[in-house]
DNA sequence: ATATTATGTAAGTAAACGTTTACTTATTAA
DNA sequence: TTAATAAGTAAACGTTTACTTACATAATAT
């Protein structure tokens, strides 16, 4: 914690946010003061207001920054080639990711999705953005591969529009996420989270429409993560 | 809004809480100061005093108060028939209940849920006991329901628990929720709020397991939608 | 060397916060 | 009628809030 006395502005407001970003994330705006967010900083409260001309400034950028980090996590799906074994893993990425802490990213994940949930329920702007990143990042492949999926007769053609069967995956990730923000998960699943979220996965393929044959066939999650950390290796 | 000019203890508290549940689900404990409260209620802030020994205690008895009304909705349940249609039915009225509101709790009920997510940002023992008492008066006819559907060729033997399929459900429509609150859904969904519950609950009977011959024989909205309102419309 | 610029803070500010005190009024019981 | 009780408030309590001011110190350019 012991930092260099003087820093260039660029550093210093670097510090201040990755101080300020976890107590934001665990109290949300108005749980957090400026004194508390200075304290952690190891910086006076004046100093603050040289970097941010106000604290709703300054959590409007931590939200920002975030937001752009946030993004990249999704963008190595774009290379592959459309089709059912994508589809699947396209799924079975979006689970992970929400799931579970990217490499590297660890708690920083953490803090996102509170300030995602904080977003949805106080100023909606960020959770926009966020969603609509993460829909255009996918949306290209997804439209592909569910054609090609139906072409090959793994996947039903359901009345269900394409861009809500993607919706309902990332509803279901994100609620069984909302469940696990504390240590006990508020829900009496069975089993253990990794399981559950297996289960989960399985659900969301037969709820998409995927056939068993095909489930069968795509999902076997050794390989799935496998093939995912290849592709995410490169970050 | 003119009120009595002094009434019974019970009385005032109710007004009371009338008067902060609004605010405290709309900007969350933080967010709202024993100041707002005391103007809403169109009392003076000493007299929350004489009802409330803090603002938190307060919070609490809120909170308490509105889990209590919550539970009640889903109890007509119980006396049905177990089988393929009426965990049809369960679940139907799960989306229903969830994404619109139940007649009489109107917008009771947008504040039930907003407290409900803060709950499980801040403090999960509300959303834990809600959680519970769902389940609990759920349970039983879900058990029954989903052997007899297995048995009679309408539900897949899954891997999926029994009470994870339920869990599966419930996550979805409480996701969709969370993405309404504000007045223009968050995601770009396809099509109106109505035609996106359709398409959930199909995804979601998929999700469970249903065979599409059971789906088609089940569930059929309008005959659902009746069935629920009859069972219902005791309260 | 020195003026300039930018980083930093100690010590404030007014306003808002949750809470309490001291007091007034209406209702009830003796 | 009156004493006791309970509902109600005005005005303050000490503290915390977000934010400023006035001044110091370090780095850089001339």
């Amino acid at each position: 914690m012991t930092e260099k006395a003087r820093m260039s502005s660029e550093e210093r407001k670097a510090v201040i946010i990755r101080a300020a970003k976890p107590l934001f994330a665990e109290k949300g705006f108005n749980g957090t003061s400026i004194r508390d967010i200075a304290r952690e900083a190891g910086v006076s409260e004046a100093l603050l207001y040289r970097h941010f001309p106000s604290k709703e400034a300054m959590y409007r950028e931590i939200l920002a920054y975030t937001g752009r980090l946030s993004s990249v996590a999704l963008e190595g799906i774009r290379d592959l080639e459309p089709g059912t074994e994508t589809l699947v893993l396209l799924i079975y990425t979006l689970f992970q990711v929400i799931l579970f802490e990217s490499p590297g990213l660890e708690d920083e994940q953490k803090h996102h999705e509170r300030l995602l949930f904080y977003s949805l329920l106080e100023e909606d702007s960020y959770a926009r953005m966020v969603f609509k990143k993460m829909f255009d990042s996918f949306h290209a492949m997804l439209e592909e591969s569910v054609t090609k999926a139906i072409k090959n007769g793994d996947l039903a053609k359901l009345t269900v529009s394409l861009e809500n069967r993607f919706w309902f995956a990332h509803h279901l990730a994100m609620a069984l996420n909302l469940c696990h923000l504390s240590d006990k998960p508020v829900f009496s699943y069975a089993g253990a989270k990794r399981d559950l979220v297996e289960e989960a996965l399985l659900f969301t393929f037969r709820g998409i429409g995927l056939t068993e044959g095909a489930i069968r066939k795509y999902y076997k999650s050794e390989a799935l993560r496998a093939r995912m950390n290849a592709i995410f290796k490169k970050e």
